[in-house]
DNA sequence: TCCTTGACTCAGA
DNA sequence: CTCTGAGCCAAGG
């Protein structure tokens, strides 16, 4: 088991949690909410991290709001099989609308993050 | 150990 | 706006 990989995935999870409904995020924006860790570079993390992300989503319990983690194009973007159908309706629902291109306006539901209250309290920031 | 994948992103064309 | 290719590297076969 490798504990630094659950570790990372839960605070991945604990962020994603706080994403409010009607809004959005990225995989990048998250990425870079936390450090680099695992001993990675920076360079290395900020190429790397919203895959690192997305790895968490694959992965994540049922109480976590993945559906609110979309690209940075503003696009849902699922494993090949699935057509992301699903995620968008979630978001539907949830007053998200995309235009004629499968995209979500960024400027109108991207969620600007945690206050830095919350980051500091969960040791993300000093 | 080597090879392929991958819920990403950014810069170019 | 859409499509490519490169960058990065952990996992799983």
């Amino acid at each position: 088991m490798i504990p630094d990989r659950m570790a990372y995935h839960q605070l991945v999870w604990e962020i994603v949690r706080e994403i409010p409904p009607g809004k959005v995020s990225t995989y990048g924006r998250i990425a870079g909410l936390l450090a680099p860790i695992h001993g990675m570079s920076e360079q290395a993390y900020s190429a790397r991290g919203a895959r690192m992300v997305g790895g968490a989503m694959a992965a994540c319990p049922s109480n976590v709001p993945w559906h609110r983690v979309i690209n940075a194009q503003g696009k849902v973007s699922l494993r090949k099989s699935d057509g992301g159908v699903e995620q968008r309706t979630r978001l539907e629902d949830e007053g998200v609308e995309f235009d004629e291109k499968d995209r979500v306006d960024l400027k109108r539901y991207l969620w600007q993050g945690p206050p830095d209250k919350w980051l500091i309290e969960h040791g993300l920031k000093d």
